[in-house]
RNA sequence: AGGCUAGUGGCACAGCUUGGUUAGCGCGCUCGGCUGAUAACCGGGAGGUCAUGGGUUCGAAUCCCAUCUAGCCUACCA
């Protein structure tokens, strides 16, 4: 079969479908990997977009960099897993589930039944996953979308727990009561990967509290959680910094020195008054008077304020604090603090073991109660007395109240400051203290650290900076949710001996079940199926019930590296694929998957579960923002794809930025890619218009069969640099190099280059070798390209192949992704690529130069020069003249060290010769002026100096000005100049005037449409001189325009057909009337 | 407050790892050309304190330090 003519223009949404339903009817993903399944492994691990329904750019380009890469990993031999996964679980399904049923709490969902929430949701993961699926099919991207990981899988979630076992066997595992993030509207426990940070308003408020014992004293607390005062009790000081007594209206405060300014004012206040002067000479009058605003009485250091006390501020309120403060030593004291700092504030801290971490610990070490009178919904309980029953942030301003009457504020204000909110609901979080499940990062912390080191990181400050300074601050992670759709944590603790039996397996499971179980595995591994499962406990026998927590959702994907191969209950896939050879995700993984496999990965397997890892950027909005919902700024991939396609997309993400750097993303940029895909298009549409007209037929054809021209080895070549060179980017996984590289290669090398360079050799009609020739070499340059971009614009490289390789070929691969990557070394000619430089910027330098002289390039000169003293550019010249003459339309190309046709102008150098001559200037200035310039240059040169109106000079003091003959223009380029003659002969202007008659009639072959091959029979008629010019050129007139007959007459001898295309033109001045015939 | 990253013509980006011609490319602007790849292409031009200030060096966009600005991440903002 030979080659067909391809569609005239690029239909990225013809050709799109077109492929990717071939790829689905001939199963090509599965023979692909099947091709490959015996080359050496390369594992790769998909970190599981949540599925919340919709994709956006930002994972586009995740998959997109991962499709990418992979095939390209395939073409090179690797056998590849390429398991797309899916993070089914957790608070953002069970919120979007609330509002599609129609309730908001967690009473509500229990009042309808934990099995109907959770089958609803379960329902609407699956979904969002199928929909997610088609986004990321329509972007070309390759993955095993028929057998993904599913972390709602109960095959998946087994090996979640059986990771907590391990935990537990390591003694990681951790129930206890500690301060941590909690969302009142979720009603859970949150991680620190869960929370977000927004600009927010607070209170601000300076609290007095009353020094016991002492009338009018009072320490200085400032806080912006009026709601956690109910909660106090102690005030923390640093007992390293001073702290002053300040008298102040009629009282004293306490306050750390370094704060006092920023929170009283200006200690001593200057009044200045300016009495003017009376008379100019005398300066003005300032009068300084102070006054002292308060007074410090004494100074003391922290430590001498412990175990001082106060009488807390709400006692009226809460009598339970008034409990705590007769029962307990150190309550309402005051304490040391190490976290106490000068930055805001007043260096004495309130602190409310209950509500903040540090605030735990000092309570902690001082036998402090944890007390905590803040119920899971945000609301004060009983113990919280008068406020019971409120909800806590809405409280601020009560209890603000509730001081100010007392006389305790000193002062109240707002602020703004990013405080944390819950990621999904945005809910501010509170700080409450509860009994919560922990993984003791703390205690493998170390470990962590060291198997940082031992991945391989891109950029490498990602790894080295960013990730090891989140792990190094890591605290233990809180697991425990008090929730409904996630992992349950499968941990059974007795009540009465406290024993903990954790649970790896659901085989383990139904063997310890006291009852038996009948339902599926995976109602049995969910809520609420699994809570009714009841053990013995191995201690004391008692019958024991699971905890009613499920596991955050960052451990479900976390646990990936085995659980997606269903280790341990199946050995032999993780034997193979296990640890992973590389991973890449945006930088906001930092802190969630990259940090969730390592810690469990240390856990579990004692090892990172990936060896490399590509951080990548995310994608802004054109003004550098982050594209959310309500900016209003969000671009739908399927958008792009509808106006460009996924190649064009596929391709500008690769190409508009570094990979690990933000993307911002520009409709304007898109456009750019468009083009150049356009183009490729062009050069595939040249082609196949000249090869399928010539039956082309490439099978077989070697390169030693071939007579080949200089420009085809160099093309050749050229593609064979480019697949070495794009290899070696894509290895390092620069695709912004690899992009730019075929970006350039497409328009510079191809179009605008080679393919220039042969157009006149396909417009021969004979089975010329020179022609094949041509064929030959651009046929393999577009395999090669095609085979270099097919990885990342896969659709448009598939359609190409297949007209333009297995069209003529059934014997080769039937697809594209089959061949392998690979490039000729022998093919590559650097020499000859750099003599191609050269010989590009003589043309052009040459093209320039005429355009000066406002001379055609229609017009043939005849001859140019080249000078240089570069020996490689004269070389370079001598090899590539044919392309010079050709292309610079000239019938000679001269080379030389020094253009000779040079004339030159002597003068004196007047700075030189001003001073010394003086007087004599004058005589030197006209005898020079008079003199051969050329000559005394010779002079110079030979002897040095030269002697003019008896005087003599050296060769410095005298300068040249060079003039050329007037036949010549000239244009510089990197290795010299060219001189280009523009003397105009009989031969020449014949030839002009021929290329000038031939451009019309092309021009009217194109406006009767004519086909390319089609012939004509010509009449000219036009003056006797205007003929006399064109005569001689008939053959070659006739030649360019396919012309069967050319008659060219005189106006007399006119008899053309009046059915016949006329048209009557301007040619330099003549009138000259053209006919054609079909 | 700490960590990381970035700052290069109007716009979007290369170049920086490994210091070395006149700092490149595309878009846009402008002037001209070409016309059988033609909704394409080619040439000329204007437009840059390479964020700022120091330092190292014969030489810095590139290496070092500080500052400013922006983005992201983090933190016990009490």
């Amino acid at each position: 079969m030979p080659i067909k003519e391809a569609d005239k223009s690029y239909d990225h949404d013809k050709i799109e479908k077109k492929v990717q339903k071939f790829w689905k009817e001939e199963e090509t993903f599965a023979k692909v990997n099947e091709l490959r399944e015996k080359g050496p492994r390369y594992s790769f691990l998909d970190g599981p977009p949540y599925c919340s329904g919709k994709i956006h750019l930002g994972t586009a380009w995740n998959k997109i960099i991962k499709d990418s890469y992979l095939r390209y990993k395939s073409m090179n031999g690797f056998s590849l897993r390429r398991q797309a996964g899916w993070d089914m679980h957790g608070l953002p399904i069970e919120n979007k589930v609330e509002h599609l049923m129609g309730i908001q709490s967690k009473q509500e969902i229990e009042e309808i039944g934990i099995d109907k929430f959770v089958d609803k949701c379960r329902e609407f993961a699956i979904e969002n996953k199928i929909a997610m699926e088609k986004e990321f099919d329509d972007l070309g991207v390759w993955m095993d979308w028929d057998d993904p990981y599913m972390t709602l899988d109960p095959k998946y979630m087994e090996s979640s727990w059986w990771m907590l076992k391990r935990a537990n066997e390591q003694d990681l595992l951790l129930n206890d009561q500690r301060v941590i993030s909690w969302c009142p509207h979720c009603g859970t426990a949150l991680a620190a990967a869960e929370i977000e940070y927004e600009e927010k308003e607070d209170p601000s408020i300076y609290i007095k509290f009353p020094v016991t014992g002492e009338e009018d004293t009072y320490f200085l607390v400032w806080t912006t959680t009026p709601w956690t005062l109910p909660a106090n009790l102690a005030i923390c000081v640093n007992p390293e910094f001073d702290y002053v007594y300040v008298a102040k209206d009629g009282v004293t405060y306490i306050i750390a020195e370094n704060l006092m300014e920023d929170v009283l004012g200006k200690r001593i206040k200057i009044h200045r008054t300016k009495i003017p002067a009376e008379n100019e000479d005398e300066e003005d009058k300032i009068i300084e008077e102070e006054e002292v605003m308060y007074e410090i009485i004494k100074t003391v250091k922290g430590e001498d304020l412990l175990g001082l006390s106060y009488d807390y501020i709400l006692a009226d309120e809460i009598p339970k604090q008034m409990e705590f403060d007769s029962e307990i030593e150190k309550v309402h004291t005051i304490l040391p603090g190490d976290h106490v700092e000068l930055g805001e504030g007043t260096g004495l801290v309130h602190t409310a073991p209950g509500h903040g971490p540090d605030d735990f610990e000092v309570g902690h070490a001082n036998g402090l109660p944890i007390f905590c009178p803040v119920g899971e919904d945000g609301c004060f309980t009983e113990d919280a007395g008068k406020y019971d029953g409120k909800f806590t942030k809405e409280e601020n301003t009560q209890i603000i109240k509730d001081l100010e009457e007392k006389g305790l504020m000193y002062h109240s204000e707002t602020i703004e400051h990013r405080y944390g909110v819950c990621w999904r609901c945005k809910t501010p979080i509170i700080y409450r203290a509860t009994k919560q499940w922990f993984l003791k990062v703390t205690d493998i912390k170390q470990k962590m650290l060291d198997e940082i080191g031992k991945v391989e990181w891109v950029p490498k400050w990602a790894g080295e900076g960013r990730f090891y300074d989140w792990v190094d601050n890591a605290r233990d992670w809180t697991i425990s949710r008090q929730r409904y759709w996630g992992i349950p944590i499968p941990i059974w603790e007795c009540p009465d001996c406290g024993e903990l039996k954790v649970i790896g397996s659901l085989d383990e499971l139904k063997e310890e079940s006291l009852t038996e179980i009948n339902v599926s595995d995976s109602e049995l591994i969910h809520r609420p199926y699994v809570d009714e499962v009841e053990v013995k406990c191995d201690k004391c026998g008692q019958t024991i019930k699971r905890i009613p927590d499920v596991l955050d959702v960052w451990i479900d994907s976390g646990v990936a590296g085995w659980a997606s191969l269903y280790y341990p209950e199946e050995k032999e896939k993780f034997a193979d694929w296990f640890p992973y050879d590389f991973i890449t995700e945006g930088h906001d993984q930092t802190r969630g998957w990259f940090y969730s496999q390592l810690g469990t990965g240390v856990i579990a397997m004692g090892q990172s579960p990936y060896q490399k890892v590509l951080m990548h950027g995310f994608v802004l909005d054109e003004n550098g923002n982050k594209m959310s919902k309500s900016l209003g700024n969000v671009v739908a991939p399927e958008e792009v794809i509808e106006k460009y396609g996924a190649d064009v997309l596929r391709f500008y993400l690769l190409w508009a930025s570094k990979p690990w750097d933000d993307l911002k993303f520009v409709w304007e940029e898109l456009l750019n890619i468009n083009k150049m895909f356009n183009i490729l298009w062009n050069v595939y549409v040249f082609s196949t218009t000249y090869m399928s007209l010539d039956d082309f037929n490439p099978v077989g054809l070697t390169e030693d069969d071939m007579i080949l021209r200089s420009e085809d080895k160099w093309i050749i070549s050229k593609a064979n640099s480019l697949i070495k060179e794009v290899a070696e980017d894509l290895d390092k996984l620069f695709f912004h190099k690899a992009t730019r590289k075929i970006n350039n290669f497409i328009l510079e090398d191809l179009s605008r280059w080679y393919v220039r360079l042969i157009r006149g050799r396909t417009w021969v009609e004979s089975d010329d070798p020179d022609k094949l020739g041509a064929y030959y070499s651009l046929y393999t340059a577009l395999v090669k390209l095609i085979t270099v971009l097919c990885p990342i614009a896969p659709h448009v490289c598939e359609e190409i192949y297949e007209n333009l390789v297995k069209g003529v070929n059934p014997e080769a691969p039937e697809s594209i992704h089959m061949l392998d990557w690979g490039y000729d070394e022998d093919a590559i000619d650097s020499e000859l690529e750099a003599k191609m430089d050269v010989a590009r910027e003589v043309i052009e330098a040459s093209i320039r130069a005429r355009d000066m002289a406002q001379y055609k390039l229609r017009w043939p000169v005849s001859d140019i020069t080249v000078v240089s003293e570069d020996e490689d550019v004269l070389n370079a010249i001598e090899e590539l003249t044919d392309i010079i003459k050709d292309q610079s339309n000239t019938k000679d190309v001269l080379c030389a060290s020094e253009f000779e046709k040079l004339s030159y102008n002597a003068k004196p150098n007047l700075k030189i010769l001003g001073p010394k001559l003086k007087g004599d200037m004058g005589k030197v200035v006209k005898g020079l002026k008079t003199a051969d310039g050329n000559q005394i240059k010779a002079e110079l040169e030979e002897n040095g100096c030269v002697t003019i109106e008896g005087i003599e000079l050296n060769s410095e003091e005298v300068l040249f000005d060079s003039e050329l003959p007037d036949d010549f223009v000239s244009s510089e380029f990197e290795g010299g100049n060219v001189f280009v003659n523009t003397n105009i002969t009989l031969e020449i202007r014949q030839e002009a005037m021929a290329r000038e008659l031939i451009r019309r009639v092309q021009d009217m072959r194109k406006e009767l449409d004519l086909d390319v091959e089609a012939n004509i029979n010509v009449d000219v008629e036009t003056s006797a001189e205007f003929k006399d010019l064109i005569v001689p050129q008939s053959e070659v007139i006739s030649h360019e325009v396919r012309a069967k007959s050319l008659i060219i007459t005189d106006s007399e001898e006119c008899n053309k057909d009046s059915k016949d295309y006329t048209k009557e033109w301007d040619i330099e001045g003549e009138k000259v009337v053209i006919s054609i015939k079909k």
